[in-house]
DNA sequence: TCAATATATTAATATATGTCAATCCATATC
DNA sequence: GATATGGATTGACATATATTAATATATTGA
């Protein structure tokens, strides 16, 4: 808001923006400093970063064919079972996920959600 | 694949999965590891990567309005111009943005995917 | 209540990532 | 060519995140 102006103006001068554009923008830009669009910032930047791991993609993959338990998961991607109750709690978290037991075990299920659409749509 | 495989016996033995479902799973998980596969998870994950922040989820949603230069957003979005480059590289090198020169102003605009989608819907 | 087991949490470490000042590069103008 | 300007790159720093060993919690069964 400072000396950006400079060249900012520049561009209105030579003709390449209108002003009216460069004001629109600056609505736009305001509007996505609102408290209210900062909570919705917060909830894509989480749902983002859960599918944004290759060990938690796969977990979605799997469990998108059907519901598993960690031991289960821990198995089939071969890693130590904290870190896939660590990647399962992140997707959770995400709401992505929802858990349910059954005796000692835990079983999770993928939600729907146009994040899991994504995550299928580019993997297919 | 080794001591787990104690757990999902247990699990076949309590009837809670049939042995026919994890062999399905191993099919499953052996699929995830091909070189194959993988490539498909970098690119996922790049992408997911590039929209998981809040200030390119930002510059998305600002260049979705109308193709715009470097110093439009850093006047757009208070931040200083190497910050809003390395942005900007990081959406380009995801394949969703384009650059076009005109004279010194370099201009961005988006391009149309489903992860553009993703992040519109969000934050909607 | 006690032992076993499936999962979650904690803590430590290493790596990755965002931010920004300083600098470099590319283009335009004189 | 020399200078100015818009943008990219580099380097330093701080924060965030993945990983995993160690430990804690919850549930079952004796």
């Amino acid at each position: 808001m400072k000396r950006q102006t400079k060249s900012v103006q520049r561009l209105i001068d030579l003709n390449i923006c209108q002003p009216s554009d460069i004001r629109q923008a600056e609505v736009e830009a305001e509007k996505l400093s609102t408290p209210d669009f900062a909570a919705k910032l917060r909830r894509a930047e989480k749902l983002a970063g859960a599918i944004g791991d290759s060990n938690r993609i796969k977990i979605l993959l799997l469990l998108s064919k059907r519901q598993m338990c960690v031991c289960e998961l821990e198995s089939a991607l071969g890693l130590p079972q904290p870190t896939v109750s660590h990647h399962l709690g992140i997707l959770e978290q995400a709401d992505l996920l929802r858990r349910s037991r059954r005796g000692r075990f835990v079983f999770y299920d993928v939600l729907d959600s146009p994040a899991l659409d994504l995550v299928k749509g580019l993997t297919a």
